[in-house]
RNA sequence: GCACCGUUCGUCUAGCCAGGUCAGGACGCCAGGUUUUCAUCCUGGUAACACGGGUUCAAAUCCCGUACGGUGUACCA
């Protein structure tokens, strides 16, 4: 990636670089292996969603696997349920894995709860190699001395000053160490961190970034339950599964000098790495949190959860109403631009045109309005009879029963007015039903002293009508405003007022030919006795 | 505190790597047009290079600094 900043921080005298890895050249894109790693410890925020969606394009647009991983080595955190949301959530937007837990593939297992075993032999080659140790300090005595040195405005760090005072392999004696470990003592693997070296990282959105040793700490790389942390076991994991690239959120890239000193340690060809901006909040400062959707009014979330403790509901852009091609649209720009202007892009055409250069260096803010333009252009671009048999669940729920009305016709009619499926409704409600009142708005508006006889005059008229095509209707409503010299606002506007209850709907020979001539002389009759004649002043 | 990352219209962003454009597009907003209403649609408008130095004939673009923001700093991921 060209544009990587260089960065020239002061010379460190007495510091040696470590070299950069050699480049590893792909020579078929077969080699290109992609994951996204989710901890299941709850409903996959958005953020999580663009992260995978930007790993499936850059995989597909090379032709290589994309590889879903479940990272639940953290068993106090366990969330019944939010392995299958992760799922089900993906399975809505139309991103397959190539591999994963449930479709399973040749590096298996692809939850880290089943590879447990492994994890250890890899933390014990480290301890071999004299680049890991046991530590037995108990959270209780760290977090005292981390209270202590508090108090004496200092940090605590378990780095390579620290771990000389404390209670580890490295500083008690090797036959001390033994009797802990037969003793069954809890413990700790610790990464131990070399002094005064210089990490070359090379990221890919970023560029270059250093980083010295000396202000790393001795990481936890396996817990005392027997479980590897998150940086063990994706290390181990990635190199496994012959991850090509790592692509993840931005909150990973302090890690990053550990994860590559883990991968020297072990001696092991490094992916590349690429850290993806962070989705802000609309509005205030920080990263976008469950929160804000509930405050702001918009999900967070891609699908609806329901919290199996508390029994909260969050929203989700499914039940919200949102396309899963909207969705993903709108998602995959925030972030990303194709470099030219377009705006619309399917699954098929974002892989055809993703590129990770392209992809941004900064936070970006979630925009709903913009989100509901997206959700309208697919919802106009819907075939009629796609967007009916949505429709028709809209109306089961409002109890509507649509009879003989050629709902193909009328959703033609009105989809252009809406953003969701949902709003159908509103802008069609009095093709199915008559006006249950008058808006007092339009009433006063449009409500003229003559229109009373007039529209008397206009029922009588349309009465002989036979022919009630909207075509027919227009021609002969027309031919009667122009002989009496009307006007054909005044008209048309109150004539609208009596069919439909407000200033509001599409071309109004088009409605009264769908309810017909009864209901339309219906329709004006009960107008005419409700709002009766107005009386001049 | 320390480390790292970032900063172009209100928002998403192009332009930055290979300095020279009236700093372009989209959403939103405003105005006008079309129209029997509302919406759509069309046209136009609004509005940005965080700040300060430096390099250069020329800086949004390269360098340094400052400010602001973000992330990390857990036996979470």
């Amino acid at each position: 990636m060209g544009s990587a900043k260089e960065k020239t921080n002061a010379p460190y005298s007495s510091v040696k670089l470590v070299p950069l890895p050699p480049k590893i050249h792909f020579m078929e894109n077969s080699s290109i292996r992609v994951r996204f790693a989710p901890s299941p410890t709850g409903p996959l925020h958005i953020g999580g969603v663009r992260t995978a969606l930007y790993n499936y394009l850059f995989a597909k647009k090379s032709g290589g696997s994309f590889i879903l991983r479940i990272e639940d080595t953290d068993q106090n955190r366990f969330v019944a349920g939010a392995e299958e949301y992760i799922v089900e959530a993906f399975n809505w937007c139309g991103i397959e894995f190539d591999e994963s837990v449930t479709k399973g593939g040749e590096f298996g297992p692809y939850r880290q709860s089943e590879r447990k075993e492994m994890y250890s032999e890899y933390a014990d080659m480290l301890i071999q190699s004299g680049n890991a140790y046991y530590a037995f300090d108990t959270p209780e005595e760290l977090n005292n001395i981390r209270k202590q040195l508090e108090a004496e405005k200092k940090t605590f760090t378990y780095d390579a000053v620290q771990r000389t005072l404390l209670k580890n392999s490295l500083t008690l004696a090797a036959s001390e160490v033994e009797e802990l470990l037969e003793a069954d003592t809890p413990f700790v693997i610790r990464f131990k961190m070399p002094a005064d070296q210089i990490i070359v990282m090379e990221d890919e959105i970023r560029g270059r970034v250093e980083v010295n040793t000396n202000v790393l700490d001795d990481k936890i790389l396996f817990k005392s339950d027997g479980m590897p942390t998150y940086h063990l076991a994706n290390v181990v994991d990635d190199h496994l599964m012959k991850i090509s690239h790592v692509i993840r959120g931005e909150e990973w890239l302090p890690s990053l000098p550990l994860h590559v000193s883990l991968y020297n340690a072990f001696g092991w060809d490094k992916p590349k790495f690429a850290h993806l901006p962070l989705l802000l909040k609309p509005d205030g400062k920080g990263k976008l949190s469950k929160r804000d959707g509930d405050r702001l009014g918009f999900p967070v979330f891609p699908l609806q959860w329901t919290d199996p403790v508390t029994g909260e509901v969050s929203r989700g852009y499914r039940e919200d109403g949102y396309f899963p091609e909207a969705f993903i649209n709108m998602m995959a720009l925030l972030g990303w631009n194709p470099g030219d202007e377009r705006e619309f892009f399917s699954l098929a055409e974002l892989v055809e045109a993703f590129s990770i250069d392209k992809v941004g260096k900064s936070g970006s803010r979630f925009d709903q309005e913009k989100a509901k333009w997206f959700n309208h252009h697919y919802l106009v671009e819907k075939s009629n009879d796609e967007l009916v048999s949505l429709f028709l669940d809209v109306l089961k729920e409002k109890n509507v029963d649509p009879g003989q009305k050629d709902l193909n016709y009328i959703v033609g009619l009105v989809k252009e007015r809406v953003n969701f499926v949902s709003e159908l409704w509103e802008q069609s409600s009095f093709f199915f039903e008559a006006p249950s009142e008058y808006d007092p708005q339009t009433v006063k508006k449009r409500w003229k002293t003559d229109s009373f006889d007039q529209m008397k005059e206009l029922k009588i008229m349309l009465g002989e009508v036979q022919d009630f095509t909207s075509e027919n209707t227009e021609k002969v409503v027309k031919a009667w405003i122009e002989e009496n010299e009307y006007g054909m606002g005044t008209i048309m506007n109150a004539f609208r007022l009596l069919i439909v209850g407000e200033a509001k709907g599409p071309h109004l020979f088009d409605i009264i030919e769908v309810i017909g001539k009864e209901d339309t002389l219906d329709r004006i009759n009960c107008g005419l006795q409700v709002l009766g004649k107005k009386e001049a002043n």
